[in-house]
DNA sequence: CATTACCTGCAA
DNA sequence: TTGCAGGTAATG
């Protein structure tokens, strides 16, 4: 699932249910989804530490822990959800399927649990130290307050390399994935093959206020459920309101040309053929590209 | 840089 | 049966 909007309402439809609860235990059955510490020490990390909070950072679901009941020092919880992960506060008698993998009883008598269909969610215990560690190698936050037009064009003249590429790149910016790089650069009308560090001052200008315009509206409509996406309150708004992602041959919602999907580092692309052109010099690089992939 | 691995399910 | 899926990590 999941970019940074589906993974901001998971955080926000969460912290009502988590916050001020207990961890009283945790079990699971496919220990691969356990990344830190080892699956054999995971329910010792975890038992008897309360919530404190529930964030976002990137596309991680970040709780913070308070000290386990021996004493000891605080800790975070990080859930990655990838692909497919759904997590909800529930009772314990609510139905269960083959893929629900990981549950967390809670001192209200409900618990939390992660259905997750391809197995690719993680979820790590860090002390504090080790959390800042992790998560301080990925880029900045596109919405923070702190994250200002002057940030962007500085990161992005330092980089070489396509634009859709660099979007998706976490140490780049973070929470930023396929659909939400699909749909800014098509709201600014830049060819996803361009080179980042080749735009024009407008137009870096209008690609910063692109990508913090759709991630906002996202987070405002609750994710994208394109496919297996669910937030806790249950299937988001934003597939509706795409303009190119997923709209492959489709009229430009813009200027009615077709929608075009090429492949760019393995990922799907989808953008107007029309309104985001390649300038002229950068044709001949990406022709072959798109050539080579059907449609 | 590109490819493969991690997994399962679904649609063409 | 093949190809594809919102994400990363680990390989050539």
């Amino acid at each position: 699932m999941p970019e940074l909007p589906e993974v901001e309402t998971i955080a926000r439809e969460l912290r009502p249910d988590l916050v001020g609860r207990t961890i009283l235990d945790v079990s699971f059955d496919w220990p691969n989804q356990i990344k830190h510490p080892r699956p054999a020490d995971f329910a010792a990390a975890l038992r008897g530490r309360e919530v404190l909070s529930v964030d976002r950072r990137a596309k991680w679901v970040v709780a913070a822990l308070g000290p386990a009941v021996d004493g000891g020092e605080p800790a975070v919880l990080a859930i990655q959800v990838k692909m497919t992960g759904q997590l909800d506060v529930v009772s314990p008698d609510a139905p269960r399927d083959k893929h629900i993998h990981v549950v967390m009883p809670l001192d209200d008598g409900r618990e939390l649990r992660l259905r997750d269909t391809r197995k690719f969610g993680r979820l790590a215990v860090y002390g504090p130290a080790q959390a800042d560690e992790v998560l301080g190698g990925l880029g900045p936050e596109p919405l923070s307050d702190e994250f200002t037009l002057a940030d962007f064009r500085r990161i992005l003249r330092r980089r070489k390399g396509r634009l859709k590429t660099l979007l998706m790149n976490q140490e780049f910016l973070a929470g930023v994935g396929n659909i939400y790089a699909d749909e800014a650069l098509w709201r600014a009308r830049l060819h996803p093959l361009r080179s980042g560090a080749g735009l024009r001052p407008d137009q870096e200008r209008l690609l910063y206020g692109s990508l913090r315009d759709v991630l906002n509206e996202a987070i405002n409509r609750r994710g994208s459920s394109v496919d297996s996406y669910r937030a806790p309150s249950g299937a988001g708004e934003m597939q509706n309101f795409l303009n190119v992602y997923g709209r492959t041959g489709k009229p430009c919602p813009r200027c009615g040309h077709a929608t075009r999907r090429i492949v760019i580092g393995a990922r799907s692309t989808h953008f107007c053929s029309f309104c985001q052109r390649l300038p002229v010099r950068d044709r001949s690089e990406a022709a072959a590209k798109i050539l080579s992939s059907i449609t």
